[in-house]
DNA sequence: GCGAAAGGTGCATTATATTGCTTTTTTATA
DNA sequence: TATAAAAAAGCAATATAATGCACCTTTCGC
C-alpha cells in the first residue's frame, strides 16, 4: 500500500483549493491534531476518517483492482 | 461514502477468488473476527486493515477525484 | 434429516485511533 | 527583522478498532 501516495494527494488537494489543516479540519468534522497526524505520516486513519476528510476536497475512498494480481 | 460497496467488492472479490473469510484473513494477516465485522457491516476498518485485505484480493485503496466538486 | 463447513454474533481484553490543550517550530508577510 | 499565521509535536484522556474464544445460524453435501 502506498499510504504516502494518499497522504501527499490530501496534502497537495488541500492546497489546491487553499484550505488550512484547521479549515479542513472544521468542514470535515474531523479532529485538528488527527489531520495533522495524518497529514504528518503518523497515522492509520479509520475509513471513515479518511472518507470524510477526502468528502470535503472532492474525492472518494474507492477500492481498484490491480493489474498484475498475484493470486 | 460507500462503506456496502467497498463491501460488496470485497465480499465478491473473495467469492470469485474462491476463498473462506478464514483463509483471506490468514492469507492478510487480519484477524479472522476483524474480516467477519468487515464483511457484515459492523466496522470501521482501519487504513492498514482494508489495505492488507484488498492486496491479497488483488485490489488496492485509492483515492478518486470526485466529478462534481462541491467546494 | 444429519453432519460438516462457512458465516455471523456476544463478550472481554488489548492496542491504538481520535481528540483537545499546550508548546515549539516553520513559513510568510509587512 | 519582527510578528502573525500555519504547521508540527508532546502529553494525557477517551473512544473504539482489533483480536480470540465460544456459541449460534446458515448452507450444502450426503
Amino acid at each position: 500500500m502506498h499510504l504516502s501516495l494518499l497522504i501527499t494527494q490530501i496534502k497537495e488537494r488541500r492546497a489546491m483549493l487553499q484550505l488550512t489543516q484547521a479549515q479542513l479540519a472544521e468542514l470535515s468534522g474531523v479532529g485538528l491534531r488527527t489531520l495533522k497526524q495524518l497529514e504528518a505520516g503518523q497515522a492509520n486513519p479509520t475509513l471513515h476518517t479518511l472518507a470524510e476528510i477526502a468528502a470535503v476536497l472532492g474525492m472518494e475512498v474507492v477500492l481498484q483492482v490491480k493489474k498484475n494480481t498475484s493470486l
